[in-house]
DNA sequence: CATCGATAACTTTTT
DNA sequence: GTTATCGATG
């Protein structure tokens, strides 16, 4: 997923061993790296730094118990976060190894383990073996429901609200029964624990469970069985835990239950680049390991392959403002290269020009797109960089963003093979009976609906009644009856076709083809384009099972990483990747940390922003550019901001601001530069001087008279290369159709019919 | 029942 | 600035 070339990825350069006799995948290891690796007995943390080979430690250990003889493949438990994580594990270890890793086959993400026992023992907690895994989507739409029920309104008590309540209390492992008494009264009144309760058994009856569930009920199956807790403590003889620091407590309790067994549990982490509180992880987890496994081995790993002195004494300068840390001191033998920059900028564009620049200048001297990142708080962040990029013709790819399996379309097709697979599956039934439009709207849904709830039947079944009597009547009966004929003819074509090829079917008997063919929206090709690219990604899989249950469970679908690209991403999306250069934008408060760690949840949140910045940094290995504003747009409305205080805390000797314009040259306090009378703040403070500027800087973008009496002048020039002229109808991917109003060589200025004029590189466009 | 327009609510971060 | 939702109209 999302991955950069492997050159590119966290990757331990240790000075080369002259050890002998040693086994090889030793050589090459410093002492705190091997004796990771070989304290292979007994809970063992092992503390691993920023870039300091933590995945190269994880991966030796894994071959050296497999080598020693230690375990076979099929005893040991290796959980990580991501399925990327676990990919490159399983290859790393295979190439240690020499062979193939099939044998591995408890090594994965929590959830997809989980998952997997899940399936194995789910009589125990009432589900079928079969159970399908609801997105969140489906979860919302359920939630909704039941709120409906209750005659709870949901405006005033938010669907997503109840289920991050639901997520939090299971992400702690706190089941309906065990709701405490100021918990319940955090929703609807008190109605907390009730709609809980119900929506648990809601779960059941559609024989489903959500993600936070997969290790919610292994949990309640191992401590309400033994025996199979047993089973598990015989099989498992070593267990590696990666990320620790991000496990939530469920996870926690999940693994210490497992621990059990054996002892001999290895947690990898970093307390440092926690940064995901937000979702219910605790570092507390990992600050707490040596009371949690007594006895345990504790190895730092503080030397960084990766990054210069600067950067490292910048990231390390930083993140020692945080009180609750473990503390860990990276140091690197290599140059300590060049300061991290700071620079400050008058608004979003300008930030935006000047990576731009500094990106093409980057390029001209020898370096390679792929060598550049650009790394932001939110993904909004992202669209200034985006649109000044296209506008230069800069190639770039969103690292992250917004999710295959999770785009409507892909849901859509997902729930007509689900319903094909079980007429039970009620979610996938209301999604799709009026997609495409066929005359069946909310009032029917909704009386199927409730008769089947009364009736204890599922929707189909009820709609296969209610077609039959007057219940419903009209156009909607009839259409519903097409409905259901279709349905009923997929099911029975399912025993005898690929399940691809039926899908293939499905899409197109329904219409659903169709209807995106006939949408002229600028999305519909890219539509499209994913109910191709699923067909062709479920002919990978032997099941529509399988298939299903790798959709549920792995969040992306590999990106194509070709291409020298510069990569744009969330922080969060950076974590274990890293570039020679790194941009960090929008350095400010309200941003960066943001407005929401400001107002709510205290030192703790404020600190796992820090840690945010403190991932950032430690992303780059010769240069890291800060850079912050002075405006910026905020929901569509402009606001004067001020510069991070993480830039106050960056120790003036390994960071430095730079200005060339002269109207800014430090923060406040920043680099130790005391500007007593602090011009640059009250400079900017100042309405006339803001005039100035807005007038100077921004007049081009903001005053449309300007643009036009440009595009003119241009105009009359008329048309230019490229075959593009003026008048001609083109298409653009991100802005959909438009119009092009001046053809300037290959820049382009196009009036698009939704986005309004852009100015675009012509090798963006084709004609329409 | 569907379509269009207005308005309101909103943005972290994701397995 | 956008996207989801609601209400009035065809």
């Amino acid at each position: 997923m999302n991955s950069v070339p492997l050159s590119q990825q966290a990757s331990a350069r240790p000075p080369s061993g002259g050890e002998t006799g040693l086994p090889g995948y030793l050589k090459g290891l410093n002492a705190e790296q091997r004796a990771a690796v070989e304290a292979t007995d007994g809970p063992v943390l092992v503390l691993a730094g920023a870039g300091t080979g933590k995945t190269r430690v994880l991966t030796t250990r894994l071959a050296h118990i497999l080598a020693t003889g230690r375990a076979n493949p099929w005893e040991i438990l290796s959980v990580t976060f991501t399925n990327k994580a676990a990919r490159e594990m399983k290859e790393r270890v295979g190439a240690i190894i020499g062979e193939a890793v099939e044998g591995l086959p408890w090594l994965g993400t929590f959830h997809s383990i989980a998952a997997q026992i899940l399936r194995r023992h789910a009589e125990l907690v009432g589900l079928k073996p079969s159970f399908t895994i609801l997105d969140t989507d489906d979860q919302l739409r359920l939630i909704k429901q039941i709120l409906q029920a209750e005659g709870i309104d949901d405006k005033r008590w938010t669907p997503r609200h109840l289920a991050s309540l639901i997520d939090g209390w299971k992400n702690r492992g706190i089941r309906p029964e065990k709701l405490g008494e100021e918990d319940r009264w955090t929703f609807a009144d008190g109605k907390a624990d009730v709609l809980y309760r119900l929506y648990q058994e809601r779960l059941k009856v559609l024989n489903a469970c959500d993600f936070g569930d997969l290790l919610l009920h292994n949990l309640t199956i191992f401590t309400e069985n033994a025996d199979v807790l047993a089973l598990y403590h015989r099989r498992f003889r070593y267990l590696l835990v990666d990320e620790y620091q991000d496990t939530n407590v469920c996870q926690y309790l999940w693994l210490r239950l497992l621990a059990r067994g054996s002892g001999n549990v290895c947690c990898v982490g970093d307390d440092d680049q926690s940064i995901y509180g937000w979702r219910g992880a605790e570092v507390d987890n990992i600050l707490r390991f040596e009371t949690d496994f007594p006895g345990a081995t504790v190895i730092r790993l503080e030397r960084n392959y990766r990054s210069t002195g600067h950067i490292l004494g910048a990231a390390s300068g930083l993140i020692r403002s945080n009180r609750s840390r473990l503390g860990k001191t990276l140091w690197t033998e290599d140059d300590p290269g060049e300061k991290v920059q700071v620079r400050g900028l008058w608004d979003g564009d300008a930030e935006a020009r000047f990576v731009a620049d500094e990106i093409e200048a980057f390029v001209r001297s020898g370096n390679q797109h792929n060598d550049i990142a650009i790394l932001v708080r939110a993904s909004w962040q992202m669209r200034a960089f985006e649109d000044r990029f296209i506008m230069l013709g800069l190639p770039y790819k969103v690292i992250g963003g917004p999710r295959f399996f999770e785009r409507a379309e892909v849901r859509d097709a997902h729930a007509y093979m689900r319903l094909v697979r079980s007429a039970e599956d009620d979610l996938a039934f209301e999604r799709i009976v009026n997609v495409p439009k066929r005359g069946i709207g909310e009032t029917s849904v909704q009386k199927i609906a409730a008769a089947a709830r009364s009736a204890g039947v599922s929707m189909s079944e009820m709609a296969g009644l209610m077609v039959q009597t007057d219940e419903i009547r009209g156009k909607a009966r009839t259409a519903l009856q097409v409905f259901l004929r279709d349905v009923e003819r997929w099911r029975a074509q399912a025993d005898t076709m690929r399940h691809d090829e039926l899908a293939e079917i499905i899409l197109d008997e329904s219409g659903y083809t169709a209807m995106w063919r006939e949408d002229k929206s600028p999305q519909a090709a890219g539509r499209l384009d994913n109910l191709k690219e699923l067909i062709r990604s479920m002919g990978g899989f032997d099941t529509l099972e399988a298939y299903l249950e790798h959709v549920s469970l792995v969040a992306d679908l590999d990106q194509a990483s070709d291409g020298d690209e510069v990569s744009l991403m969330t922080l969060h999306a950076a974590k274990g990747l890293e570039f020679p250069l790194v941009f960090l934008p929008g350095w400010e408060e309200t941003v960066f940390p943001s407005q929401r760690s400001l107002d709510e949840g205290g030192t703790a949140s404020l600190e796992e922003e820090r840690r945010l910045a403190y991932v950032g940094i430690t992303r780059a290995r010769e240069r890291a550019i800060i850079s912050f504003t002075a405006n910026r747009m905020i929901f569509g409305r402009w606001q004067s901001v001020l510069p991070s205080r993480f830039i106050d805390e960056l120790p003036p000797e390994h960071a430095e601001a730079k200005s060339e314009t002269g109207y800014y040259d430090a923060g406040p306090g920043f680099a130790g530069v005391s500007e007593p009378a602090d011009p640059f703040r009250s400079a900017y403070d100042s309405p006339g001087w803001k005039r100035f500027k807005a007038a100077q800087e921004s007049g081009a973008r903001r005053d449309p008279g300007v643009i036009e009496g440009k595009a003119k002048l241009i105009e009359s020039g008329d048309n230019g290369a490229g075959g593009f002229k003026r008048g001609d109808r083109v298409f653009h991917l991100k802005f959909g159709y438009g119009r092009i109003l001046v053809a300037d060589g290959a820049k382009l200025t196009v009036a698009f019919d939704k986005a309004g004029e852009k100015k675009v590189v012509s090798s963006f466009v084709e004609k329409a």
